[in-house]
RNA sequence: GCGCCCAUAGCUCAGCUGGACAGAGCAACGGACUACGAAUCCGUGUGUCGGAGGUUCGAAUCCUUCUGGGCGCGCCA
C-alpha cells in the first residue's frame, strides 16, 4: 500500500477511536490531507486533519492533534516519530529503513513499477494533432503529437484503456483549394503560363506533389471544374497524409485511428446529430439558415449550423464527430487543440453539454511554439510556405531533445524553442542529462564486480547498510513515483513527470559522485546496486511514458 | 469593445488542483577527473510571487479590479 494511504486511514482509524471513547465530537469525518511537506523539518508527511476538524469537535487545533496522536495506532516499524506542529499539523517521520521496502516493491513489478489501476479500466479516446492535410507538419503540431502520446501513455499506465485517434478534415474548400494549387503547379511544371491562384497553397511541397503527379501518369483537364479540383484535392491529400503519417511514426507516435470526415457524412452522422438538436428544440432558421442555440449552454451567441446555400458548417461536423465517439461509449474525451482555437471552445463544450456528455469532454489547448534560433525568432508564414516542419527539426535536433523539450512546459505556457538549444549537448538541455543518469547506471552494471546483481532479488536484510542521507533520499523519490505518474495522467499534465525525471536524475548524479557503488564489501555492493537498480528502473519506465529513449549508452 | 490564456530570481520555468519561513535549471564567480562514464559533481547570491482590494485559521494558488503581454471574436476551416 502506499505510505500516503496507510497515513490517511491510520488518521481515520484514530479519529473513530476517539470519538469511540467520548473524546472528539464530530458528525462525520471532514475532507482533509495528507500531503508531502516542502520542509524536511515538517517530517515526510503532514495532515491537516485537526485543523478541518476544529470546527465540528469545538476545540483547538492542537487539543484535538494531541488527542488523534494518542488513539493513532500505527505498524511497529513505521514510524521513527510524530508530532503536533504549528497550528495543529500532525508531522509524520517515517523510519529510514521502511524507505527501502520499495527497492523489493521494485524489483517484484519491474518494468511495471509506476502502473496502477487508478482508471480502473476507463475507456479514455485521446483526439489530437488532427492538422489538416493541406500541408506537412510543422514544429507546433510537432509540441501536440509528444504532449497528446505521453498523455495516452500515463492514462494506460494508470488503468485506462486508451485509444489514439487522428481527425482528417477532409471536407471543404481547403481541399478543392488545395487541388487548384496542384493543378496549377503542375501546368506551370509543363511549361504553360498560368497564374498561380492568390489563395493557393504556395509551399514547395505542393510542387514536389505536381512532380509526382505527372509522373505518375496524372492528367490535367483542360477547362478542369469543381470536380476536378476535388478530384486533386482528394489525391494531393491522401499524399500528405501519407506524410504526415511518417513524419509522426519517425516522432515515435502512432493511432489507433484515422477518422475521416467525409465518413460523417456518408454514415449520415451528421443529419443525425442535427436531428437530435432538432427533437430536442435548439436549432432554429433564421435569415435562411440554421443555428444551434449555443447561447443557451454558455456561449457567446448562437452558432450557424448550416449556411443558408445549403452547406453545413465545420462545426456541425464537429458536432456529428463527437456525437459519433460518444456513441463508441468513451468514458472520457480528450481533445488536443492549438490555442489559436480557443474561441471555438465554448461552442462544442455548449454541444457535447445539448447531447448530455459536457462533463466526459475535456479539451486541453496547447499554446503556441516560437521557433528561435540562438536565441533569434525564426520567421514562419504558413501561406508563403517558409515554415520550419516538424520532419526538419527532427533531423536537426533529434526526437528524443525534441520530445523532452515539448514535455517540458505546461500545455498552456507559450514555449520557446531554440533550435541551437535543443541540440546542444550541454546542461542547458536536460535531455541528456536524463539519459545520461540511465546510461551511466547501464555502465555501472557493465562492471566487473557487477555481475549478475541487476536482475537478483534485492536481500531486504541489506538495506540495513543503506544509510546515506543521498540513499534514503533516492529510496524516498522512488517510492513518491507512482503517485507522480497518477498525478500527471489524472491532471493531463505530463510536464510534471518531465521534472519529477530531472529530479530523480540529479539525486542519482550527485550520489554517484560522492560514493562508489562497487567496493570491496560485498553486502554493501549488493545494497547498493539495489537501490541504482531501482532508480534505473524508474529512469527507463518514466523516459517510456515520455517517449523517450532510455540509452544503455551514449 | 467582448471573451480566453499568461504574469513567480538577471534569463527559462516548477510550485502536487489553499497550507507552515517561496523552489529548480541556466547565466556569474570559485573549486573537483591516478577510482564504477566530467554529457557529471561541490560551493557562493538573488525575490514588493505584476499592482490594489477581498474570502479564509492560512492565498503564488480562489473572487473583484487595474496594468502589461499573447490569442480569439465570419453563414472560414
Amino acid at each position: 500500500m502506499r505510505l500516503k494511504q496507510l497515513i490517511r486511514e491510520l488518521l481515520s482509524a484514530a479519529a473513530e477511536a476517539a470519538r469511540g471513547a467520548g473524546e472528539l465530537a464530530f458528525e462525520v469525518l471532514p475532507a482533509f490531507e495528507v500531503e508531502t511537506p516542502k520542509i524536511a523539518a515538517h517530517g515526510d508527511f503532514a495532515s491537516n486533519l485537526a485543523l478541518v476538524l476544529a470546527s465540528q469537535a469545538r476545540r483547538a487545533p492542537r487539543q484535538i492533534a494531541e488527542i488523534l496522536l494518542r488513539w493513532l495506532a500505527p505498524p511497529e516499524d513505521l514510524l521513527a516519530k510524530v508530532e503536533v506542529a504549528g497550528p495543529g499539523f500532525i508531522n509524520f517521520f517515517i523510519r529510514e529503513a521502511y524507505w527501502f521496502r520499495v527497492l523489493t516493491e521494485i524489483h517484484r513489478l519491474g518494468p511495471a513499477y509506476g502502473n496502477s489501476d487508478l482508471g480502473a479500466g476507463r475507456k479514455v479516446q485521446v483526439e489530437f494533432v488532427s492538422a489538416n492535410p493541406t500541408g506537412p507538419l510543422h514544429i507546433g503540431h510537432g509540441r501536440g503529437a509528444a504532449l497528446g502520446d505521453a498523455l495516452a501513455n500515463l492514462l494506460a499506465a494508470t488503468g485506462h484503456q486508451v485509444e489514439r485517434e487522428y481527425y482528417i478534415n477532409d471536407v471543404g474548400t481547403q481541399m478543392l483549394t488545395l487541388g487548384k494549387s496542384l493543378y496549377f503547379r503542375a501546368k506551370e511544371l509543363k511549361g504553360e503560363a498560368v497564374e498561380f491562384p492568390a489563395d493557393g497553397y504556395q509551399g514547395d511541397y505542393v510542387k514536389d506533389l505536381a512532380r509526382q503527379y505527372l509522373a505518375e501518369g496524372g492528367t490535367l483537364p483542360e477547362e478542369p471544374d469543381e470536380s476536378d479540383w476535388q478530384a486533386l484535392g482528394r489525391y494531393a491529400g491522401e499524399q500528405i497524409l501519407a506524410g504526415i503519417a511518417r513524419d509522426l511514426q519517425d516522432f515515435g507516435v502512432t493511432f489507433d485511428h484515422w477518422f475521416s470526415e467525409t465518413s460523417l457524412y456518408q454514415e449520415g452522422w451528421v443529419e443525425r446529430a442535427l436531428n437530435r438538436l432538432q427533437e430536442d428544440g435548439l436549432l432554429y432558421e433564421r435569415e435562411g439558415a440554421l443555428w444551434f442555440a449555443a447561447s443557451r449552454f454558455g456561449d457567446d451567441k448562437d452558432r450557424v449550423i448550416r449556411r443558408s446555400s445549403g452547406a453545413t458548417t465545420y462545426f456541425a461536423s464537429d458536432i456529428a464527430y463527437h456525437l459519433q465517439k460518444m456513441e463508441r461509449s468513451y468514458d472520457l474525451l480528450v481533445d488536443l487543440w492549438g490555442a489559436d482555437h480557443h474561441g471555438y471552445v465554448p461552442r462544442l463544450q455548449a454541444a457535447a453539454q445539448a447531447l448530455g456528455f459536457g462533463h466526459r469532454l475535456r479539451i486541453i489547448l496547447v499554446q503556441l511554439v516560437s521557433l528561435l534560433r540562438h536565441g533569434e525568432p525564426v520567421a514562419m508564414t504558413t501561406r508563403g510556405g517558409t515554415f520550419v516542419t516538424l520532419r526538419e527539426v527532427m533531423d536537426e535536433v533529434g526526437k528524443d531533445a525534441a520530445r523532452f523539450i515539448f514535455l517540458s512546459r505546461r500545455a498552456d505556457a507559450q514555449l520557446d524553442f531554440d533550435l541551437e538549444v535543443a541540440k546542444q549537448q550541454n546542461p542547458e538541455n536536460p535531455v541528456y542529462y536524463v539519459q545520461y543518469a540511465h546510461a551511466r547506471l547501464a555502465s555501472v552494471f557493465r562492471q566487473p564486480g557487477a555481475e549478475g546483481l541487476e536482475s537478483q532479488a534485492p536481500d531486504a536484510a541489506l538495506f540495513a547498510l543503506l544509510s546515506l542521507p543521498e540513499e534514503v533520499e533516492l529510496a524516498k523519490k522512488l517510492a513518491a513515483y507512482p503517485e507522480v505518474v497518477e498525478g500527471a495522467a489524472s491532471n493531463l499534465e505530463p510536464h510534471r513527470l518531465t521534472y519529477y525525471l530531472t529530479e530523480l536524475a540529479s539525486q542519482l548524479h550527485s550520489y554517484y559522485y560522492k560514493h562508489r557503488f562497487i567496493s570491496a564489501d560485498a553486502s554493501l555492493t549488493r545494497a547498493r546496486l539495489a537501490l541504482v537498480k531501482g532508480v534505473k528502473t524508474v529512469l527507463a519506465h518514466g523516459l517510456g511514458l515520455l517517449g523517450v529513449t532510455a540509452p544503455e549508452s551514449m
